[in-house]
Order: structure tokens, then sequence, then C-alpha cells
DNA sequence: CCTACCGATCGGTAGG
DNA sequence: CCTACCGATCGGTAGG
């Protein structure tokens, strides 16, 4: 995240204004405008929700212009979706055996992750539709995006976990499961985030030190050395 | 569930078919096929992306035809989501002090919130869809529906909680990081089980076992005793 | 339950 | 970047 402005205002490759922009700056400029707004309408309504007509209004254009800068609504969709696991992935790098002991890898790493999903809400819950869009045109495309990343990450989590175990630093188990139980843990956690609503949403995040113990406790080789 | 009959095809008053239907239980059944395609189709596209025409040529009506069921679009899937929740709440009763020990209390409690959207998919990605559902013209309808049902059960769980702790149940820990606790690993158990794709999902459902000893591990009073 | 039809809006194109 | 416009489809109504 190149600039601390709030709420998903920054794209992915923004440049700097200039005093006098150049026209293919100018097109740029428009460009990331137009994902801005895009990502806000398509996170709010869906894919079929969101009307094109509506994001361009909110740039300022109108409709045809912005065949200039995307092919489709669907690759226009599919250009933020990409972008949001890219900055996602970038924000949260994920945990590594060399790092440190897994408790505090796991915890540093748990809370880029809610991070991420509260500086960039309208990136994470982009993400969120994607996950939902499990019908339609676009089904096989989203998927093929998502289930790539999510295979690469589970493999790290594979390696981190059973290097973890032969170090003792995790209880004796199967390490599926203990991928399995850290992914269910972080979903959770997400979707208390991505679908959570005000004020819950907030009072939720004030728990989440106290539940991290707890996921902790259950996973730790020795539960009772864990402070509550 | 009063049948064992596959993916939904059961909804929540149907009658059994007589050998000759007069005009009121002809009107019903139609009434009862509309729900059973319109809550595949709102669950595999969403709101927006699921049209009336579709979903009438699936029951072999038109669409006109609709109107004389349900008003409209919107009171279509109110009314699903209605009849989810309430399935879903019949289904998967919430766990009572009275019943026996926490850890039996909850683990059964699991297994029925997993058993709907393992028998009912349909019905419980409609509520999916419906979560997912934050922006639009019936944003506040839904609102009102999910977090009518979410806070009660919330607070039947912060009153479980609340007497297991007393009773020495569970880990001597805030009731509230309890409530929060479980909702997370139910809400990350239910992700994977709605939104994950084909193999996934039955891969995830057979590590259900060792997730739930893990989970318990977290908040046992004793978690040396948890056999993994 | 149907046919016929409404105005509105959709994603996208032609052409400049 | 615009105006003008396309065919298709949408939710919903009139009237029987």
């Amino acid at each position: 995240m190149a600039r601390p402005t709030s709420a998903d205002s920054a794209a992915s490759n923004e440049s700097p204004p200039r005093s006098r922009p150049s026209a293919t700056e100018a097109g740029a400029a428009t460009a990331a405008k137009l994902r801005v707004e895009a990502r806000a309408l398509f996170a709010e309504r869906g894919f079929s929700g969101a009307s094109l007509g509506e994001i361009c209004s909110r740039v300022g254009i109108r409709k045809p212009s912005l065949y200039n800068h995307f092919s489709s609504k669907e690759a226009l969709f599919l250009d933020l979706l990409q972008r949001a696991i890219d900055d996602w992935g970038k924000a949260s790098p994920p945990p590594s055996t060399e790092g440190g002991p897994l408790r505090e890898q796991l915890e540093l790493h748990l809370r880029t992750l809610v991070g991420f999903a509260v500086e960039r809400p309208h990136a994470a819950a982009l993400c969120r539709v994607a996950v939902s869009q499990v019908g339609g045109a676009l089904e096989g495309k989203v998927r093929d995006l998502l289930q790539g990343h999510r295979r690469e990450y589970q493999k790290i989590l594979e390696e981190l976990f059973r290097e973890a175990k032969n170090r003792g630093e995790v209880v004796d188990m199967d390490v599926n499961a203990l991928v399995y139980s850290w992914l269910t843990f972080v979903d959770g956690v997400m979707s208390h985030q991505l679908f959570g609503y005000g004020r819950r949403r907030q009072e939720f995040l004030e728990h989440l030190d106290p539940m991290w113990k707890l996921y902790w406790r259950g996973i730790s080789p020795d539960p009772t050395e864990v402070g509550l």
C-alpha cells in the first residue's frame, strides 16, 4: 500500500498527479477512476447487480467511453479480481518457517489478513463477491483465479505445519487437519469481517485477540502455558 | 426434514400428491414447484442474476402466471429466505444447558448445522446469497430477517457458555470471547461448505472430526484430556 | 393459467 | 472522449 489513504481509493498502479498530464496520463487516470468506482459497485451489488452505466456516471464519463479501457464487463471484473488477489497476497505474505516461532508467525499473518480487509474493504468485498459468483457466465474464469491462489496458499501451509510439527511447535496431529483447522479459523474471521454489519464488525474486531488465543490454545503443544 | 429426499426437492409445506387434485391443490403444487426452481436459481446466480422468466420456464409455465403466487420478485426471494432460515433453525435446534455435557451438545449441534447444508444445499446457498446481498433494493429487509435470527442465536449461546463456565465445563474466559470463538468456528466451517468447490467440499467434510477436536481443545477446561 | 404488451434498462457497437 | 443507436431482456401489467 503506497499511501495511507482510506477505503480503497488507492488502486494497484496509480501514478502521482502532475501539473500538465499528457493524453496517456489522462487515460490512465480515467482507468484508475473506473477501477475505483467499479470495485465499489461490484462489491456492493454483485456482478449482475452493478451496471456499467452507473459506474461511468460516477466517474463522469459516458458508457461507451469505458470500452476504451476495458473490452467488456467481464474483462473489467476479472481485472479487478486479479488485482485484488495480488494486492491481498502482497499485503499478507504467507508465514515462513524461517521467520521465527510458529505462534508469532501465525498471529502476525492473521493480523495482516484482517488488516487488509479493514484498509481495503472494497477489494476484500470484491473477493467475497467473486467467491459467491458460483453460477453464470464467468463461473469458470473466476474459479480458476481463486483456486490457483488457494491451492498455492494451502501448499505453503502444509509445509509450514509439517516443519512446525517436526520441531514440536504444534500439537502432534495429522498435518492436513492442522491446515484445515487454520483455513477454517481464517475463513471464520473473514466471514465476520466481510459479511458483518456496522457495529458488529467493530465489536468483532475487538475480540480478535482472545479469539486468536483460543485458537492457538487448540493447536498449541502445551495449551496450559497459553495465557488467557 | 419430512422425507430423506435429495437436494432440496422438499419445500417447507408440501402436501403429498393425490390422484385427482383440486384447483387449490394444483395451485399449491405450482407454488411449490416455483419455490424449488427459484431457490435453485437464486442460489446459483444471486438475486439480480436470476430471472423470473427462466424460473417459470423450468416450471413449465409463462412468466405472468408467477404473479398468481407471488406479488413480486422481491416477495418471492424474501419468502424463500424466510423459509430457509426457519427450516435451518428447525433442523439445527440450538444446544441447551439441560441436554447434557457442553462438549457433546456442541458437537451434535455442529453436525446438525453441517448436515443441513449437505442435505439442503440450495436452501443453505440461498442464505449465503442473502448475506452477500448487502447492496441493492432489498438490503434492509434481508438484513432484518438475518439479524433477527442471528441476535437470538447469539443470546442463546451467551447463556449456554455462561452456565457452562459456571459448571467448569469450559475454560475460564470472558463469555463473549467464547461466543465469538464459536461463531467464528461455525462460520469457517460453513464457508467451506457453502463456498467450496466439488471435491474440496467432500475432502473438507472428512476432516470435520479432527477440526472439531482441535476447536474443543482450545476451549476445553482440560485440553490434555482431549483425545486426538 | 394464457397472449399480448408495456417502459426501462441492460451490455455493447457504429462512427466520428 | 462523445452522440446516437442496436437487439435483447428485464420485472411487471392489462385483460381475458
